[in-house]
DNA sequence: CGTAATACCGTGTATATACACGTATTGGTT
DNA sequence: AACCAATACGTGTATATACACGGTATTACG
Protein backbone atom coordinates (compact mmCIF):
# COMPACT_ATOMS: atom_id res chain seq x y z
CA UNK A 1 0.00 0.00 0.00
CA UNK A 2 1.28 3.36 -0.88
CA UNK A 3 0.07 4.94 2.19
CA UNK A 4 2.10 2.19 4.07
CA UNK A 5 5.12 3.20 2.19
CA UNK A 6 5.34 6.65 2.83
CA UNK A 7 4.93 6.18 6.38
CA UNK A 8 7.68 4.29 6.07
CA UNK A 9 10.09 6.47 4.13
CA UNK A 10 9.06 9.28 7.15
CA UNK A 11 9.71 6.61 9.64
CA UNK A 12 13.64 6.39 8.30
CA UNK A 13 14.07 10.35 7.61
CA UNK A 14 13.36 10.93 10.94
CA UNK A 15 15.19 7.91 12.00
CA UNK A 16 18.53 9.20 10.37
CA UNK A 17 17.80 13.16 10.68
CA UNK A 18 16.12 14.03 13.53
CA UNK A 19 19.14 16.20 15.50
CA UNK A 20 16.85 15.92 19.04
CA UNK A 21 17.23 11.59 18.39
CA UNK A 22 20.63 12.05 17.54
CA UNK A 23 22.21 14.14 19.82
CA UNK A 24 20.69 12.75 22.48
CA UNK A 25 21.79 9.05 21.28
CA UNK A 26 25.58 10.65 21.33
CA UNK A 27 25.11 11.84 24.67
CA UNK A 28 23.74 8.86 26.38
CA UNK A 29 27.23 7.26 25.04
CA UNK A 30 29.12 9.74 26.06
CA UNK A 31 27.31 9.83 29.52
CA UNK A 32 27.97 6.21 30.06
CA UNK A 33 32.10 6.65 28.93
CA UNK A 34 32.76 9.40 31.38
CA UNK A 35 30.48 7.68 34.23
CA UNK A 36 32.60 4.67 33.92
CA UNK A 37 35.45 6.83 35.05
CA UNK A 38 33.76 9.65 37.10
CA UNK A 39 32.75 6.52 39.44
CA UNK A 40 36.18 6.35 41.62
CA UNK A 41 35.52 9.91 42.28
CA UNK A 42 32.36 9.26 43.70
CA UNK A 43 30.13 11.71 41.23
CA UNK A 44 28.16 11.76 38.04
CA UNK A 45 28.83 13.22 34.22
CA UNK A 46 25.71 15.05 35.03
CA UNK A 47 26.89 16.44 38.79
CA UNK A 48 30.44 17.38 37.19
CA UNK A 49 29.20 20.49 34.85
CA UNK A 50 27.77 21.93 37.80
CA UNK A 51 30.55 21.54 40.34
CA UNK A 52 33.02 22.36 37.58
CA UNK A 53 30.70 25.47 36.91
CA UNK A 54 30.54 26.60 40.99
CA UNK A 55 34.34 25.64 40.88
CA UNK A 56 34.98 28.47 38.51
CA UNK A 57 34.85 30.82 41.13
CA UNK A 58 32.53 32.95 39.39
CA UNK A 59 29.57 34.12 41.53
CA UNK A 60 27.22 31.07 40.98
CA UNK A 61 23.08 31.12 41.50
CA UNK A 62 20.81 28.45 40.84
CA UNK A 63 19.79 31.35 37.81
CA UNK A 64 23.06 32.15 36.48
CA UNK A 65 23.93 28.16 36.25
CA UNK A 66 20.86 27.30 34.62
CA UNK A 67 21.49 30.06 32.40
CA UNK A 68 25.06 29.11 31.47
CA UNK A 69 23.98 25.14 31.02
CA UNK A 70 21.00 25.34 29.77
CA UNK A 71 19.46 23.95 31.98
CA UNK A 72 16.12 24.74 34.09
CA UNK A 73 16.35 26.39 37.18
CA UNK A 74 14.40 23.52 38.67
CA UNK A 75 16.46 20.71 37.77
CA UNK A 76 19.88 22.68 39.02
CA UNK A 77 17.99 23.53 41.84
CA UNK A 78 17.30 19.30 42.85
CA UNK A 79 21.01 18.84 41.08
CA UNK A 80 22.22 20.80 43.90
CA UNK A 81 20.62 19.29 46.42
CA UNK A 82 22.56 16.21 45.87
CA UNK A 83 25.85 18.03 45.73
CA UNK A 84 24.48 19.46 48.67
CA UNK A 85 24.06 15.71 50.58
CA UNK A 86 27.26 14.70 49.19
CA UNK A 87 28.63 17.82 51.17
CA UNK A 88 30.16 18.98 47.94
CA UNK A 89 28.94 22.69 48.42
CA UNK A 90 28.04 25.10 50.33
CA UNK A 91 25.01 27.76 50.37
CA UNK A 92 25.01 31.66 51.46
CA UNK A 93 22.64 34.17 51.31
CA UNK A 94 23.87 37.68 50.40
CA UNK A 95 22.55 40.66 50.57
CA UNK A 96 19.78 40.03 48.39
CA UNK A 97 18.02 37.49 50.04
CA UNK A 98 16.74 35.57 47.28
CA UNK A 99 19.58 34.68 45.71
CA UNK A 100 21.33 31.86 46.70
CA UNK A 101 25.14 32.20 46.31
CA UNK A 102 26.97 28.88 45.89
CA UNK A 103 30.54 27.46 46.50
CA UNK A 104 32.47 24.74 46.59
CA UNK A 105 33.34 23.17 50.53
CA UNK A 106 36.52 21.65 51.22
CA UNK A 107 35.58 18.32 50.26
CA UNK A 108 34.21 19.74 47.00
CA UNK A 109 37.45 20.97 46.10
CA UNK A 110 39.41 17.56 46.50
CA UNK A 111 36.48 15.56 44.83
CA UNK A 112 37.15 18.24 41.87
CA UNK A 113 40.28 17.54 41.84
CA UNK A 114 39.84 13.53 41.68
CA UNK A 115 36.99 14.24 39.27
CA UNK A 116 39.46 16.20 37.25
CA UNK A 117 42.09 13.43 37.15
CA UNK A 118 39.23 10.68 35.98
CA UNK A 119 37.83 13.66 33.54
CA UNK A 120 40.77 13.57 31.72
CA UNK A 121 41.43 10.10 31.59
CA UNK A 122 37.82 9.51 29.69
CA UNK A 123 38.50 12.91 27.60
CA UNK A 124 42.50 11.48 26.13
CA UNK A 125 40.58 8.31 25.27
CA UNK A 126 38.20 10.08 22.96
CA UNK A 127 40.79 12.15 21.93
CA UNK A 128 43.20 9.75 21.12
CA UNK A 129 40.35 7.96 18.76
CA UNK A 130 38.94 10.77 17.50
CA UNK A 131 41.69 12.90 17.03
CA UNK A 132 42.42 16.63 18.48
CA UNK A 133 41.26 19.03 15.68
CA UNK A 134 38.38 16.79 14.19
CA UNK A 135 37.06 16.90 18.34
CA UNK A 136 37.09 20.50 18.06
CA UNK A 137 35.97 21.19 15.71
CA UNK A 138 32.49 19.07 15.93
CA UNK A 139 32.69 20.78 19.59
CA UNK A 140 32.42 24.21 18.25
CA UNK A 141 29.93 23.29 15.99
CA UNK A 142 27.70 21.26 18.58
CA UNK A 143 28.07 24.77 20.59
CA UNK A 144 26.56 26.71 17.75
CA UNK A 145 24.25 24.73 16.46
CA UNK A 146 22.79 24.60 20.46
CA UNK A 147 23.17 28.76 20.53
CA UNK A 148 21.10 28.63 17.49
CA UNK A 149 18.36 26.55 18.26
CA UNK A 150 18.00 28.06 21.47
CA UNK A 151 17.32 31.48 19.53
CA UNK A 152 14.88 30.05 17.27
CA UNK A 153 12.93 29.48 20.46
CA UNK A 154 12.96 32.41 21.30
CA UNK A 155 12.25 34.83 18.54
CA UNK A 156 9.57 32.42 17.72
CA UNK A 157 8.01 32.96 21.51
CA UNK A 158 7.48 36.76 20.53
CA UNK B 1 46.58 30.49 46.64
CA UNK B 2 48.29 28.32 43.76
CA UNK B 3 46.01 25.06 44.75
CA UNK B 4 43.11 26.82 44.29
CA UNK B 5 44.29 28.69 40.73
CA UNK B 6 44.80 25.20 39.64
CA UNK B 7 41.55 23.50 40.61
CA UNK B 8 39.98 26.50 38.98
CA UNK B 9 41.63 26.42 35.94
CA UNK B 10 40.42 22.48 35.57
CA UNK B 11 37.13 23.70 36.30
CA UNK B 12 36.74 25.96 33.21
CA UNK B 13 38.65 23.20 31.33
CA UNK B 14 35.99 20.98 32.19
CA UNK B 15 33.43 23.12 31.41
CA UNK B 16 34.73 24.21 27.76
CA UNK B 17 36.07 20.64 26.66
CA UNK B 18 33.90 17.93 28.13
CA UNK B 19 31.98 16.30 25.44
CA UNK B 20 29.13 14.70 27.65
CA UNK B 21 28.31 17.88 29.27
CA UNK B 22 28.30 19.56 25.97
CA UNK B 23 26.41 17.01 23.86
CA UNK B 24 23.76 16.75 26.67
CA UNK B 25 23.60 20.15 26.74
CA UNK B 26 23.15 20.24 22.77
CA UNK B 27 20.64 17.65 23.73
CA UNK B 28 18.31 19.42 25.68
CA UNK B 29 18.03 22.55 23.60
CA UNK B 30 17.01 20.26 20.83
CA UNK B 31 14.80 18.12 22.56
CA UNK B 32 12.77 21.63 24.02
CA UNK B 33 12.30 22.36 20.28
CA UNK B 34 11.24 19.11 18.75
CA UNK B 35 9.54 18.91 22.28
CA UNK B 36 7.22 22.22 21.27
CA UNK B 37 6.89 20.87 17.91
CA UNK B 38 5.37 17.37 18.60
CA UNK B 39 2.72 18.71 21.69
CA UNK B 40 0.28 19.09 18.46
CA UNK B 41 1.35 15.30 17.85
CA UNK B 42 0.74 14.03 20.88
CA UNK B 43 3.95 12.37 21.60
CA UNK B 44 7.57 13.68 23.34
CA UNK B 45 11.28 13.87 20.86
CA UNK B 46 12.34 10.70 22.83
CA UNK B 47 9.32 8.48 21.74
CA UNK B 48 9.41 9.62 18.07
CA UNK B 49 12.87 7.63 17.65
CA UNK B 50 10.96 4.36 19.15
CA UNK B 51 7.66 4.87 17.52
CA UNK B 52 9.90 6.13 13.70
CA UNK B 53 12.13 3.04 14.34
CA UNK B 54 8.77 0.20 15.03
CA UNK B 55 7.55 1.99 12.21
CA UNK B 56 9.98 1.35 9.37
CA UNK B 57 8.88 -1.88 9.26
CA UNK B 58 12.15 -4.10 10.13
CA UNK B 59 11.31 -6.68 12.66
CA UNK B 60 11.79 -4.71 16.11
CA UNK B 61 12.57 -6.59 19.46
CA UNK B 62 13.17 -4.24 22.47
CA UNK B 63 16.71 -5.77 22.52
CA UNK B 64 17.21 -4.95 18.36
CA UNK B 65 15.63 -1.06 19.67
CA UNK B 66 18.13 -0.60 22.15
CA UNK B 67 21.33 -1.76 19.84
CA UNK B 68 19.87 0.76 17.15
CA UNK B 69 19.56 4.02 19.77
CA UNK B 70 21.78 2.28 22.09
CA UNK B 71 19.45 2.57 24.98
CA UNK B 72 19.18 0.56 27.66
CA UNK B 73 17.41 -2.19 27.27
CA UNK B 74 14.94 -1.67 30.27
CA UNK B 75 14.58 1.93 28.86
CA UNK B 76 12.86 0.85 25.63
CA UNK B 77 11.15 -1.79 27.91
CA UNK B 78 9.42 1.30 29.96
CA UNK B 79 9.48 3.80 26.94
CA UNK B 80 6.74 0.94 24.89
CA UNK B 81 5.08 0.44 27.85
CA UNK B 82 4.04 4.24 27.15
CA UNK B 83 3.26 4.13 23.80
CA UNK B 84 1.30 0.74 24.70
CA UNK B 85 -0.70 3.08 27.09
CA UNK B 86 -1.37 5.64 24.25
CA UNK B 87 -2.88 2.99 21.96
CA UNK B 88 0.21 3.54 19.63
CA UNK B 89 1.85 -0.08 19.24
CA UNK B 90 0.75 -3.46 19.71
CA UNK B 91 2.68 -6.41 20.63
CA UNK B 92 3.12 -10.09 19.33
CA UNK B 93 4.89 -13.07 20.43
CA UNK B 94 6.13 -14.98 17.75
CA UNK B 95 8.11 -18.06 17.64
CA UNK B 96 10.55 -17.59 19.77
CA UNK B 97 8.43 -16.86 22.75
CA UNK B 98 11.17 -14.61 24.53
CA UNK B 99 11.15 -11.93 21.93
CA UNK B 100 8.26 -9.20 21.88
CA UNK B 101 7.65 -8.62 18.44
CA UNK B 102 6.54 -4.99 17.49
CA UNK B 103 3.73 -3.14 15.19
CA UNK B 104 2.02 0.23 14.82
CA UNK B 105 -1.06 -0.09 15.70
CA UNK B 106 -3.57 2.19 12.51
CA UNK B 107 -3.65 4.81 15.67
CA UNK B 108 -0.06 4.47 15.77
CA UNK B 109 0.41 4.94 11.94
CA UNK B 110 -1.91 7.79 12.15
CA UNK B 111 0.14 9.67 15.00
CA UNK B 112 3.84 9.23 13.34
CA UNK B 113 2.05 11.04 10.02
CA UNK B 114 1.19 13.50 12.58
CA UNK B 115 4.66 13.85 14.34
CA UNK B 116 6.16 14.06 10.90
CA UNK B 117 4.52 16.96 9.57
CA UNK B 118 5.07 18.64 12.69
CA UNK B 119 8.69 17.18 12.99
CA UNK B 120 9.26 18.43 9.39
CA UNK B 121 8.92 21.62 10.56
CA UNK B 122 11.09 22.03 13.41
CA UNK B 123 13.76 20.30 11.24
CA UNK B 124 13.37 22.71 8.61
CA UNK B 125 13.66 25.98 11.05
CA UNK B 126 17.07 24.40 11.99
CA UNK B 127 17.63 23.47 8.69
CA UNK B 128 17.29 26.97 7.35
CA UNK B 129 19.76 28.83 9.88
CA UNK B 130 22.45 26.34 10.32
CA UNK B 131 22.35 24.94 6.71
CA UNK B 132 21.81 21.79 5.08
CA UNK B 133 25.57 21.33 4.78
CA UNK B 134 26.83 22.02 7.44
CA UNK B 135 23.82 20.65 9.31
CA UNK B 136 24.78 17.29 7.63
CA UNK B 137 28.34 17.17 8.13
CA UNK B 138 27.88 17.86 12.03
CA UNK B 139 25.23 14.65 11.89
CA UNK B 140 27.95 12.86 10.18
CA UNK B 141 30.77 13.72 12.61
CA UNK B 142 28.51 12.85 15.88
CA UNK B 143 27.25 9.91 14.65
CA UNK B 144 30.87 9.20 14.14
CA UNK B 145 32.20 10.10 17.49
CA UNK B 146 29.27 8.05 18.88
CA UNK B 147 30.56 4.74 17.04
CA UNK B 148 33.99 5.32 18.09
CA UNK B 149 33.29 6.40 22.02
CA UNK B 150 30.64 3.05 21.99
CA UNK B 151 34.13 1.22 20.73
CA UNK B 152 36.16 2.10 23.48
CA UNK B 153 33.75 1.11 26.09
CA UNK B 154 33.84 -2.40 24.28
CA UNK B 155 37.68 -2.86 23.99
CA UNK B 156 38.14 -1.29 27.74
CA UNK B 157 35.38 -4.00 28.79
CA UNK B 158 37.92 -7.29 28.03
C1' DC C 1 19.25 -36.23 26.12
C1' DG C 2 20.29 -33.16 29.92
C1' DT C 3 22.78 -29.44 31.65
C1' DA C 4 25.33 -25.21 31.16
C1' DA C 5 25.71 -21.09 28.81
C1' DT C 6 23.20 -17.58 26.49
C1' DA C 7 19.61 -14.51 25.07
C1' DC C 8 15.30 -11.76 25.96
C1' DC C 9 12.83 -9.45 29.08
C1' DG C 10 10.61 -7.04 33.45
C1' DT C 11 11.08 -4.76 38.16
C1' DG C 12 13.34 -2.22 41.92
C1' DT C 13 15.73 1.78 42.75
C1' DA C 14 18.17 6.03 41.81
C1' DT C 15 19.30 9.98 39.06
C1' DA C 16 18.18 13.51 35.29
C1' DT C 17 15.02 16.63 33.27
C1' DA C 18 11.03 19.46 32.26
C1' DC C 19 6.73 22.21 32.93
C1' DA C 20 3.24 24.31 35.75
C1' DC C 21 2.41 26.56 39.74
C1' DG C 22 3.05 28.83 44.07
C1' DT C 23 6.01 31.78 47.46
C1' DA C 24 9.20 35.20 48.90
C1' DT C 25 12.03 39.19 47.94
C1' DT C 26 13.25 43.36 45.52
C1' DG C 27 12.87 47.72 43.00
C1' DG C 28 10.45 51.21 41.04
C1' DT C 29 5.72 54.13 40.64
C1' DT C 30 2.33 56.71 42.13
C1' DA D 1 3.87 54.42 52.28
C1' DA D 2 1.18 51.19 49.47
C1' DC D 3 1.47 48.61 45.41
C1' DC D 4 2.87 46.03 41.49
C1' DA D 5 5.91 44.02 38.12
C1' DA D 6 9.90 41.48 37.90
C1' DT D 7 13.18 38.27 39.91
C1' DA D 8 14.85 34.03 42.36
C1' DC D 9 13.55 30.02 44.10
C1' DG D 10 11.13 25.49 45.60
C1' DT D 11 7.49 21.63 45.00
C1' DG D 12 4.31 18.57 42.59
C1' DT D 13 4.11 15.60 38.94
C1' DA D 14 5.56 13.20 34.79
C1' DT D 15 8.90 11.40 31.67
C1' DA D 16 13.78 9.68 30.52
C1' DT D 17 17.61 6.90 31.67
C1' DA D 18 20.70 3.63 33.84
C1' DC D 19 22.37 -0.39 36.62
C1' DA D 20 21.64 -4.50 39.24
C1' DC D 21 19.02 -8.40 39.74
C1' DG D 22 16.01 -12.20 38.77
C1' DG D 23 12.98 -15.03 35.76
C1' DT D 24 11.97 -17.56 31.58
C1' DA D 25 12.96 -19.39 27.07
C1' DT D 26 16.49 -21.09 23.63
C1' DT D 27 20.72 -22.97 22.05
C1' DA D 28 25.06 -25.52 22.38
C1' DC D 29 27.53 -29.34 23.58
C1' DG D 30 29.24 -33.25 25.91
Amino acid sequence: MASRAISRDSAVEMSRFCASANFRRAARVLTRHYDAALRTAGITATQLPLLAAIGTGTDASIAALAEALDLERSTVSRELDALHRLGLIATESGADRRVTALKLTARGERTLKAAHRAWQGAHDAIIKTYGRQPYETLLASTRELGRQVKGLAKTSRR
